[in-house]
DNA sequence: TTGAAAGCGCTAACAA
DNA sequence: TTGTTAGCGCTTTCAA
């Protein structure tokens, strides 16, 4: 274990006088060792790992202006934020990417409709070199934030707004929402069923709103007594099945928004005694981890590779912010989606 | 003085030059102004407020060594990570109480052994001024990494060793886990409960093991038969109840670690036509959101504030950080717990 | 290929 | 109370 002398730690000055070279050639050999001659790399490398010498981080941020670190900023108000699953594993996707680019997460919640200004405050206080955020409604005024920041940001979820016309569109990382919706309702005809309800998601949400699209791709004679809203929780849609069972109890299959109230379904349906799949096919969206497995019957749903979507996040933005002024910017990403067939449809 | 090119952000000398001042004196103001008068301060903050003025993060820290950002260190190598919801509450204590002392809130995820080198160099780097970290399990690294990076460090739940003789112990937030679980089971007895079991979480958790010394507390002259082990989840729970009522079928009574487990066991017990409260009460822990409020029947439970002690935790950290050098390091907290009644006991 | 030297933007002695 | 000045530790021209 290297000394520390406790309180100051060596310098770049430290290890250049150790390996009998100047700042400059250890400074090199730190940061790569490019055109620097072997023998000396060796003997730099050598006075670091002895010395156990750390590079300075703000001394380097200060003359590179880059900080390596990224925001990843999280506006959602209720106290889903964390305890939902897919922020979590998005996170998990963002952190490893980050980590294997050796950049840091700076975690910025935002609590309430105050917090806006300190968010702008830091986001453009040259903290970070770019921020991650989650747009999940079509009001969110984080896109906004980031923007008049200007700082370079890549969304979760397609964004609700349009961006004006001329102004460079917003890079965002989504599922295949409304492919996904299609091949489900695909499914469900193609196991013969007629009257194919729908339990969306809350309209103010862009996922919710491509799902049902997707849906209705398929069901272009669609019935609008055959879909009911929900708010993507179990219990909104145990509600939801309820109120399609009584406006439509000839319905021989659903297609649900989400794992959480396709869950709900099925208890509603398990309670009144109706048969999955055999009298109602049902089909969920997520393959949420440990719910799709577990409900009863096991639900057939839609899987999207969430984790993989934050990765894909941390690697479009840290792309944005290499690419050093000139190129093109990378283009939004849509990942696939898969039908995972079990019992209930 | 030429005007700041568009791009690169106003300097503190920019300021200084539109105020008619001295850096130093623009840089006083921009930290408080102390011993400024008055007119020059309203000036340089006239001057910071027309040219959009924000300091240079990097170069404050390369003077003051102090970054202004604190570590949240989390390893856990399961999926639960920021599903449990405890995690997610205590977060979002400790970046509210962050954010009122300006301090960033840097995430660093364990993702595997592998990691725990890299977690120590950035720990040692410089790139944040105290870390906190929640220690679950008696033989989690997390304490040793932290010691060996010199950096200070506050835990959430109470580290599963013991310091070595002459060593400062570590600072930790918990609940007092087992003055609740003393309330717990004293309630059942004051019900007239006589054969009081108790479902137990991980041994390896010191959460767990507090809590079974308090069921221990009171029932000094406890029958191992009536305990059994679960792991802190529903299905676990379920097990554990199913094992005990084979053992003593006539237990009357069960104290349950926490609340995940004892919905399990209330469900073992509805299966079985068990009546709750009249055969058998339980009483939970943890009073989780909304878990506990929608059990059948609603859980007596014991509660924790959760996000106070993610609070409590950054608040020590700071404390602890701002005493420079001098004083005595502020000691552990432990946060008061409380019963709430409900229908199950 | 290497080194000398000029800052990056800021704070904090020390002087005035 | 204000200004002058010396760095903080590093990268990066520019010369050698």
């Amino acid at each position: 274990m290297p000394e520390q002398s406790p309180g100051s730690r060596p310098t770049l000055e430290a290890v250049a006088a150790r390996a009998g070279v100047s700042r400059a050639t250890a400074s090199r050999v730190v940061n790569g060792g490019d055109g620097v001659r072997k023998p000396l790399v060796d003997k730099v490398l050598r006075a670091v790992d002895e010395l156990g010498y750390v590079p300075n981080h703000a001394a380097r941020t200060l003359v590179t202006r880059r900080t390596g670190a990224v925001a990843v900023v999280i506006a959602e108000p209720e106290v889903r934020i964390f305890s939902d699953p897919f922020f979590s594993q998005q996170i998990r996707g963002i952190s490893k990417e980050l980590t294997a680019h050796d950049t840091q997460l700076v975690l910025l919640l935002v609590e309430g409709p105050g917090d806006f200004d300190r968010i702008t405050r830091y986001l453009s206080g040259g903290h970070v070199d770019g921020a991650l955020a989650f747009s999940l409604h079509t009001d969110d005024p984080l896109p906004a934030i980031t923007r008049r920041a200007g700082i370079p940001t890549v969304f979760g979820g397609r964004p609700g707004w349009t961006a004006d016309p001329g102004e460079r569109a917003v890079p965002y990382v989504d599922a295949d929402n409304r492919g996904g919706a299609r091949v489900a309702v695909q499914h469900l005809r193609d196991l013969g069923r007629e009257r194919i309800a729908h339990i969306g998601g809350p309209p103010d949400q862009t996922s919710a709103m491509d799902r049902l699209d997707g849906y209705r791709d398929v069901l272009l004679d669609m019935d609008p007594t055959l879909v009911a809203e929900g708010a993507f929780t179990v219990e909104s849609g145990a509600r939801a099945m309820a109120e399609l069972l009584e406006r439509r109890p000839d319905l021989d299959a659903v297609f649900v928004a989400n794992d959480l109230m396709a869950s709900g379904a099925l208890r509603v349906l398990r309670e009144r005694g109706i048969a999955v799949p055999e009298q109602v096919a049902v089909v969920g969206f997520d393959d949420m981890d440990p719910v799709a497995k577990e409900t009863d019957p096991p639900l057939t749903t839609v899987r999207q590779d969430i984790e993989g979507q934050g990765r894909l996040m941390a690697r479009l933005l840290l792309r944005i912010l290499d690419r050093t002024g000139n190129g093109a910017a990378p283009d939004s990403v849509i990942t696939p989606t898969m039908l995972v067939r079990r019992a209930s449809a």
